[in-house]
DNA sequence: AAATAGTTTAACCAAATGGTTAACAAATGT
DNA sequence: ACATTTGTTAACCATTTGGTTAAACTATTT
């Protein structure tokens, strides 16, 4: 069990810039202000990754590969609909819970540069999801969920799962409650999401 | 009906604003490239709004202004539940098909700073869910509707509607279409995501 | 037509920013 | 011990950026 945390230069680096990039976006985050939180010279930062647009790349990517083999993992196991829908509901959220900063930055940073999807798809593990197209098109040929694009059940589990992260200010707003309520909120939806969808998909007896 | 567009050059420069601003954020926006994009010359950006802060704050209040009565409307209409679904969700994805980059830049920019919710909380028209809320507590309560949080379902009207365009750019990786067909996607939520919700909510009888 | 107020521009400025250089220190190999 | 590579820093540089100024141009008023 390796728990040393890494405290090389290079990873120092990749830490603060982590944080940086991630609170401020690419061109909010400034090098020095990524210097200050690694303790060290601006001239150390371009010493290990050339610019500051490779550093942003190798932040941004680096944030892309702990979510997209999460998803890709649930979404091609052998196991029924309702259970990926629950083992990714509970999963994803939980995980986001311990870095709410991600959901944002992947989506916003995406936006802003919307080619830099075709680079990541060419990594192994981008998500591919015709194993789970096929089970949801079966599942509705034989009756035993209702009639829905899998296209759109797929955007509807990802939609309940990452909206309440990036939309959190607003919906703060809109509700009309405090961080800790809304924390307690995006909780009960470790299990409320998959209740939702299930509910939503299934035929009544 | 006046269709006039208005051409003063401070609606110009309030439209190329926004076009930037949508486009690259407060962070990515240039003075100049508004400037540019507006045909005027620098200085007289400032002469009618002061700083890059106080054009921003007119150009996100006036963009927040559009989105938040359409659902302060039909969230306190005395419609159904059903009813209320349905039209926001029909209303909000046409208007947003039309204003696609609006959502991102809201979100986006509320994230960066979560304060700026409190300014928009004394708009008048900011949005009030109470409402819907009691709405949702009586209709569960009498066996109408499953047993479910407002606020949950709330999040989860939100989330369906809002997340196909701020995910845009992803959920075309992962499914792996392009514009045309992303786009026929979501004008099929224009129902679709009312149903599904209509689905998830209503008790099998 | 002269004065006044409102609008627009070119030129300018100071600060910030990403990036470079050259010197220095610490490890590493021989 | 010495040389060479690797890691680190202070000082510097060119460009960009938000913002200012003073002059010019255009209504509008008197």
């Amino acid at each position: 069990m390796n728990k040393t945390k890494d405290t090389t230069t290079e990873s120092n680096i990749l830490n603060a810039a982590k944080h940086i990039f991630q609170q401020k976006g690419m061109m909010g985050a400034r090098m020095q202000e990524i210097a200050d939180k690694a303790g060290i010279n601006k001239a150390l930062l371009h010493y290990y990754f050339r610019s500051k647009q490779l550093l942003f790349e190798a932040v941004f990517k680096k944030a892309f590969s702990l979510l997209a083999p999460q998803l890709n993992e649930v979404i091609n196991d052998d196991s029924s609909i309702c259970e990926k829908i629950k083992n990714f509901s509970h999963n994803y959220i939980s995980f986001v819970i311990k870095h709410p900063y991600l959901p944002n930055f992947i989506l916003q940073e995406l936006n802003r540069n919307p080619d830099f999807v075709q680079d990541l798809i060419k990594e192994k593990n981008f998500p591919n999801i015709s194993k789970f197209k096929k089970q949801v098109n079966d599942k509705v040929a034989d009756g035993t969920i209702r009639n829905i694009k899998a296209e759109q059940l797929f955007i509807n589990i990802m939609a309940l799962n990452i909206f309440p992260f990036v939309g959190a200010p607003l919906l703060k707003g809109f509700i009309n409650i405090g961080d800790k309520e809304y924390n307690q909120l995006i909780e009960e939806r470790k299990t409320a999401v998959a209740d939702f969808i299930i509910n939503a998909i299934k035929i009544n007896k």
